[in-house]
RNA sequence: CGGGGCGUAGCUUAGCUUGGUAGAGCGCUUGGUUCGGGACCAAGAGGUCGGAGGUUCAAAUCCUCUCGCCCCGACCA
């Protein structure tokens, strides 16, 4: 992508309405706008930040033998009457009707259109256990919204669902979603603590929270360290199966309610969570799984040909080997567009400046400000190596 | 919802106490000089001062109401 043609609205100041450093930086580095308290617009870089975390999610969900589906948003309240929770979720839910005055509400979470899904597809004991997942947008009238993407009134969230034939088989599922979840905070490079959690309003028996630790965070850790709830997963028992009669027949002619879990992760939350633990006074600085672009390279002087010509030469033998570069072409000192690339925190600059005269161009670590000299034609096989 | 704070140009803000009809920096446009960590000079564009009502000869400024936003608390990915 060439920065000239990239939305990235980035401010020179602090911006008055954000406290909180993650906060400040996904606004000021142009990542998210907010639309009302709670509710925001992801930019492009945002976007691809979002759909990283998803990406990951997605790969270690389908890998843990998780099934993706997609569920409405808009939901009738009869099935939030059969659980009690039409009255029980009080104001939290978004709630309207239709033109013929039926009741909706916006989903705030998906407990009851799942069981609804699977008690009038899955009958016997043969069909279980399943697992399924979708990666989608929430809705909940947060007493109060803030801190950005970290609670907000509309989010996006991965939420899965397992149903059972036995307490064992839960708990097998159980551990398995635990370690499909370690994986997927490991592999986005973040440093977290598992505790054990209140079931709030999903209910059920037993819950683990996955904090991200960060000072920022909302919840008091064990340890005194404070942390951001980034995933939660529940062991629900029956209690939506029975009020739903979500059954199945077991291998003796036996009807029995099945036995549930379920599974959130915040996704934006995991992506500012991440510019809590990474950042510096010149921004962000992404871990290489989420960075918007792998690396960036940078012309120092724009009306030099032949630095032109270098950053479009990398930059295609990057794309050739399916690199995802941000080419800075604008024209602009090198200053400006420096500062503007470690503010939006990409992993590697590549920068295209005197050193070209013997042949040579600079790559920089963001994270530790390491640079090293290399020639043009191996630029992009150690850039590969710098991105692991 | 209780407590605290804030709404003035795209962003950060001065002015408000002590009414006299809005100013700066950054960003933006044009021209020129620059060119390795947010350049400089010159000329510009951009504001019904959140909204409504009131007091007054006169309101960004005083009064009333209202809307929005931020922070602390009780709840959640």
């Amino acid at each position: 992508m060439k920065m000239s043609q990239l939305l990235v609205p980035t401010l020179r100041e602090d911006p008055a309405e954000a406290e909180i450093v993650s906060h400040r930086l996904l606004l000021r580095a142009g990542f998210i706008r907010k639309v009302a308290a709670g509710i925001y617009t992801y930019l492009p870089l945002g976007l691809k930040v979002l759909h990283k975390v998803e990406n990951v999610i997605r790969e270690e969900m389908n890998r843990a033998g998780a099934q993706e589906i997609f569920m409405p948003v808009l939901l009738p309240a009869e099935l939030w009457k059969e659980t009690n929770r039409w009255d029980q979720y009080g104001k939290e839910l978004f709630r309207i009707a239709d033109r013929h005055e039926r009741q909706f509400c916006l989903g705030p979470t998906h407990e009851e259109v799942i069981t609804d899904i699977v008690r009038s597809s899955i009958h016997s004991y043969r069909n279980l256990p399943v697992t399924l997942y979708q990666i989608q947008t929430k809705f909940r009238d947060e007493i109060r919204p803030r801190f950005g993407l970290m609670r907000g009134r509309e989010f996006m969230m991965k939420d899965a669902y397992s149903f059972h034939a036995s307490a064992e088989d839960l708990d097998r599922e159980y551990k398995n979603m635990h370690a499909a979840y370690c994986r997927i905070f490991d592999r986005l490079g973040l440093k977290y603590q598992v505790i054990k959690a209140d079931s709030g309003l999903i209910g059920g028996e037993f819950s683990e929270e996955f904090n991200v630790i960060a000072d920022a965070g909302e919840n008091e850790l064990p340890d005194g360290k404070r942390g951001i709830e980034v995933g939660h997963i529940f062991k629900l028992g029956t209690k939506y199966s029975e009020s739903m009669k979500c059954v199945y027949l077991d291998e003796n002619n036996v009807e029995k309610p099945m036995t549930m879990g379920c599974y959130g992760i915040g996704v934006g939350r995991t992506a500012q969570a991440a510019i809590e633990q990474n950042h510096d006074a010149n921004g962000i600085i992404w871990p290489v799984p989420l960075a918007p672009f792998q690396a960036a390279i940078i012309p120092v002087n724009t009306t030099l040909p032949e630095q032109m010509a270098t950053s479009d030469q990398l930059y295609k033998a990057g794309q050739a080997i399916g690199l995802d570069m941000l080419l800075d072409d604008r024209e602009q000192r090198v200053g400006v567009k420096l500062k503007d690339i470690d503010l939006i925190g990409i992993p590697v600059k590549v920068i295209i400046g005197k050193a070209l005269a013997e042949g040579n161009v600079e790559l920089k670590l963001r994270r530790t400000g390491e640079t090293k000299l290399v020639p043009v034609a191996a630029a992009i096989k150690e850039l590969q190596g710098l991105l692991g």
